[in-house]
DNA sequence: CAAACCGGGATCTGCCATTTAA
DNA sequence: TTAAATGGCAGATCCCGGTTTG
């Protein structure tokens, strides 16, 4: 049985298919038929295992063509919406444009998250008036449904979405904060605020744990360095903790410290990656001939450099040390590793050029704006000698 | 004055699987 | 049984400049 769902899982992304085919023995047969149907058709909807009693809403896929929308995209991500025979595609294309959104853009939209269509303007009119709590204007919200159609579709529970802008406010959460979390990642407004106040409690038990006093400012502090949070599984955030304490050894203050401080913004990370990137770390080091504790001290004080993917991270770090730059001064400034390899390796070239000195000067000029590092360029062809 | 510190901006969705509702 | 709702996942940095400090 788990060989077969691993099978049907790897035949993959067909899920109606595997629904519709059953689960039975017999299915497998029916399976591959479906399928093969499927993969030799031309045209997916007359051939799509469309039973004889549900077929798609002729009349819709018209005004939906007259719309510009992408119907076949629109089957392949909700193939269910074109079979209704009540959709409410012209009021919220006219709702979306009343408030500025282009007839491009509400093509795009639909196209991209069709079941948009299933509802009412008043229901529109409210969620709207919701996201307002947070926007200050319409356009503000219309570039994000542009950007993300479904944080703002896949959930109809108005009532759920008031109830997360409580939540969050209760959090301590000022505007500000809300509006840059919700700009950054919307789905949160949609996720349901059970899961967002599981997510807060996680958190807090994790901070209780530690031994910290004040949950709130360390709620605020671990939301606010890190917009996506909310929209990751506990599972995730939990694993990624964990990996952080086993593989640095860290006490429970140094933790929490961490936590509170920079390597929040790690927290997202996928697991795996997360892990990888551990490692390729401790070998990179290891073979740079530096102590473990230094990986500690790295981590710690710049945990973004986990961010880096592996590759990334051994090019610059590559690139670094083949300027002149010693390990130890990278320890010291890890801040640089913020710069991409190009950007590093140019001013590498260009401080070569003029004979800068980083034993005596130290390596801070690598990590300065551009505006900032061209003035320090000039000042230093203009007096060589310092 | 420069260096160091620090937070924030851009953008981060679109898909799949499972559960729930009708 | 189908569609709707919801949870979860993979993906993989770079840069700027205001403010504080020395």
């Amino acid at each position: 049985m788990a060989a077969l769902h691993g099978v049907w899982t790897l035949l993959g992304n067909h899920p109606a298919v595997t629904l519709r085919c059953g689960m039975g023995i017999i299915s497998v047969q029916l399976t591959h038929s479906c399928l093969f149907r499927k993969l030799c058709s031309s045209d997916a909807r007359h051939s799509e295992l469309k039973q004889a009693g549900n077929p798609e809403n002729e009349s819709l896929l018209e005004n939906l063509n007259l719309m510009g929308v992408d119907v076949k995209m629109a089957r392949q991500r909700q193939p269910g919406v074109l079979r209704k025979s009540l959709t409410n595609e012209q009021g919220v294309a006219q709702f979306l444009q009343g408030k500025g959104a282009s007839r491009k853009v509400v093509a795009s939209i639909i196209s991209r998250y069709p079941r948009a269509i299933t509802r009412s303007v008043d229901h529109l009119d409210q969620r709207w008036q919701l996201w307002r709590n947070v926007f200050q204007t319409d356009s503000e919200i219309v570039s994000i449904l542009e950007r993300s159609p479904e944080s703002f579709f896949r959930s109809s529970d108005n009532e759920n979405l008031h109830k997360n802008i409580t939540f969050l406010t209760s959090l301590g959460l000022n505007t500000k904060d809300l509006h840059r979390l919700l700009t950054t990642a919307p789905r949160t407004f949609s996720n349901s605020l059970e899961l967002n106040r599981q997510m807060v409690e996680f958190l807090e038990d994790i901070y209780a744990e530690l031994g910290g006093k004040n949950p709130e400012q360390f709620i605020k502090a671990v939301l606010s360095r890190n917009l996506y949070i909310l929209i990751r599984s506990t599972k995730r955030v939990k694993t990624n903790i964990n990996i952080l304490q086993k593989s640095l050894k860290l006490s429970n203050s140094e933790l929490l410290a961490l936590l509170q401080g920079p390597g929040a913004e790690i927290l997202d990370l996928s697991n795996e990656y997360l892990k990888k990137n551990f490692n390729n770390l401790k070998q990179k080091m290891a073979a740079l001939g530096s102590q473990k504790a230094d990986m500690k001290k790295l981590v710690t004080n710049y945990p973004m450099v986990l961010y880096n993917g592996l590759d990334t991270l051994n090019s610059k770090l590559d690139c670094l040390i083949k300027g002149g730059i010693t390990i130890k001064q990278i320890l010291e400034k890890p801040k640089v590793l913020d710069y991409s390899t190009q950007n590093i390796s140019g001013r590498l070239d260009e401080l070569k050029a003029v004979g800068y000195d980083f034993q005596k000067n130290g390596i801070s000029v690598l990590d300065l704006s551009r505006k900032r590092f061209v003035a320090k360029m000039e000042k230093l062809s203009s007096s060589p000698d310092e």
